[in-house]
DNA sequence: TATATTAATCGTAAATTTACGATATACGAA
DNA sequence: TTCGTATATCGTAAATTTACGATTAATATA
C-alpha cells in the first residue's frame, strides 16, 4: 500500500470506519452475537460455535479486542470474552448518526 | 489465507459483514457521506473532496458498488453516483437488528 | 511433581486491500 | 476530425488479512 493515508480523513470517519471494519468478518458478527446473547464466552466455547481452528478465532477475538468492541478476562487456565458496553455503544449512536444522513437522503437528487 | 471459510456463515452474517467491511474505511465513509448530503456525486467533484488520488478513489467507489451501496450512472463523460436506497435500507435494517441484540446485553452477565 | 488443558503467540502461506502512475476509452467541444 | 477532459482499468508494490499447525505459557488436577 505503499502509504497509509487513513489518517489524513475526519476523525468521526476514522473510528466508525475502524470499528465497522472489525465487523467487517461474518465469524466477527458472529462472535459479538454470541458474547450478546450470553451464548459463549470463553473462548474455546466461541471456537466450537465456529467453523474455525482455535489460532484464527484467537485471532478474530485480538481483533475485536483492538477495536476495543470486547474485552477478555482471565480465569485459570481460561479467557472470558464480553462485550465492552461503551464501545458498543459508541458505535452504536455513530451509526445512528451516519444512518440519519442516509436516511435524509429523501430529497430527490439533482444528477441520478 | 489458503481456502475462503467466509461462506461457512449464516447468510445474514455474510451480508451484513459485507456491507459493514465496505464501510470499514475512512475513504468510503466520506464518500456515503457526500452522497447523502448530495455535496458530490460526480467522481471527480468526489475526487477533489478526498485525499487520494483518482485511480484510489475510482477503487472504493468500485468497492461501494461491488457492495451494493451505492449506483454509477454514466453521464457522458462524466459519471454520477449516487446511493442505493434498497440496499442502503437494508443494511441499516440489519445493523438495527444487530444493535438491539447488542443493546439487549444489559442483563447481568454471568462470567465478565 | 508430572500431566492435561486452555488459549495466546509464532511462523508461514495465500489472498486481498490500499495506493498510485500510466494507459485506454469514450465523449464533448472546437 | 482533432483535441481535451473524465473516468475506468492495468500493472505493480507494499501492507494487511485470513487461515492454520506447532509451540509456548500458565494453570488446574491427579
Amino acid at each position: 500500500m505503499a502509504l497509509n493515508k487513513s489518517d489524513l480523513f475526519e476523525d468521526n470517519d476514522i473510528k466508525l470506519a475502524e470499528r465497522m471494519k472489525a465487523l467487517g468478518h461474518p465469524a466477527r458478527v458472529a462472535i459479538i452475537k454470541l458474547l450478546a446473547q450470553q451464548k459463549a464466552c470463553i473462548c474455546g466455547d466461541i471456537t466450537n460455535a465456529l467453523p474455525l481452528a482455535q489460532a484464527t478465532v484467537s485471532q478474530h477475538l485480538k481483533a475485536l479486542k483492538n477495536a476495543g468492541l470486547i474485552k477478555g478476562e482471565i480465569e485459570g487456565v481460561r479467557t472470558c470474552y464480553c462485550l465492552n458496553e461503551a464501545a458498543v455503544g459508541e458505535l452504536i449512536h455513530d451509526f445512528n448518526g451516519l444512518s440519519d444522513l442516509l436516511e435524509s437522503n429523501k430529497i430527490p437528487n439533482k444528477c441520478c
